[in-house]
DNA sequence: CTAAATAGGTAGAATTTTCTACCTTATACT
DNA sequence: AGTATAAGGTAGAAAATTCTACCTATTTAG
């Protein structure tokens, strides 16, 4: 396994190689997950958007698009994906320039189901983290960010 | 600016939305990081491979593979670029199946260069963490990554 | 009022990454 | 020895992501 073989290697002292691995594993894991639990057929990209739309029906896509660090085209070809799985309906509003994404009733059940498996990874993460810990962990991505953010602007298209 | 609306929204105090950002922020990084200061032209992936043969000349493809969390077919591909850059030499060693991958004059130069970027970047770190502090970090991470473990198997190919 | 700059959005090409299947060799087992 | 199983690798298709350029509408500044 390679997380034994890590511990005789200089690079895992390197903040920026733990950050990358835990990145890489993040991703594969969102993606077993979704394989795993999603019957639904919707990915993490998917649910992450129902959520956030949930909370802010408003959004834009652009503004979507920079929640998730991903460039705005990608977001809209996700959002388009969406709609033919009839998870949203988009509307385009003429005197604002903007398109509204409005979840529909499939939408809603799914983000319903969705929300109940977050809820769950939540409900792990408080057994494993004290709120205390959590908001340190939290502090320190931030900083990390920033720390990033010192060496060359970080930016999206 | 993403980062003040954060503050507003709930799925902020997720943990899994706080990696998933970072993730996404430190894969942005890499490639402005790269696109400015890497002026030989080569990725980050590279640089990584470079250093982790130099600590360990023998490391196969696979093992690579395992410590940045990608496909090994991925990791072939990157080193058959690398050798096309001159980078690295490829030698396939008959008796045991193995390709051993051999850093090149040009591959070292660069890796030397790679090094002190390296170098500069943890510099800054520990301007910004204690030595306590990122190791209560890497601590975090670990945790993280072991409480995803708990929900589904994260694997390679 | 008008021109320039900005923000939301889309299309299509290009690149990156993953997945699947397959080949070869080494190791384990009886 | 002989076979099953695992490990190192590669090829090619498929999927995900990014990049570039462009269009439209809105806002801003002179």
């Amino acid at each position: 396994m390679a997380k034994k073989d890590l511990l005789d290697i200089k690079l895992e002292n390197s903040l920026a190689f733990q950050i990358d691995y835990t990145s890489n594993f993040n991703k594969s894991f969102r993606r077993a997950f979704h394989k795993k639990f999603m019957n639904s057929n919707i990915s993490m990209d998917e649910l992450a958007i129902l959520l956030l739309i949930n909370i802010r029906p408003d959004i834009t896509q652009t503004a979507l698009a920079r929640y998730m660090f991903k460039g705005k085209a990608h977001v809209g070809k996700i959002l388009n994906i969406m709609e033919e799985k009839g998870l949203i309906k988009r509307k385009y509003i003429e005197h604002s320039n903007t398109t509204k994404n409005i979840i529909t009733k499939k939408g809603n059940d799914i983000l319903k189901q969705g929300q109940k498996d977050f809820k769950n990874i939540e409900k792990k993460t408080k057994d494993m983290f004290s709120l205390q810990e959590l908001e340190q962990f939290f502090e320190y991505l931030k900083k990390y960010r920033k720390l990033l953010e010192s060496i060359v602007e970080v930016k999206i298209k």
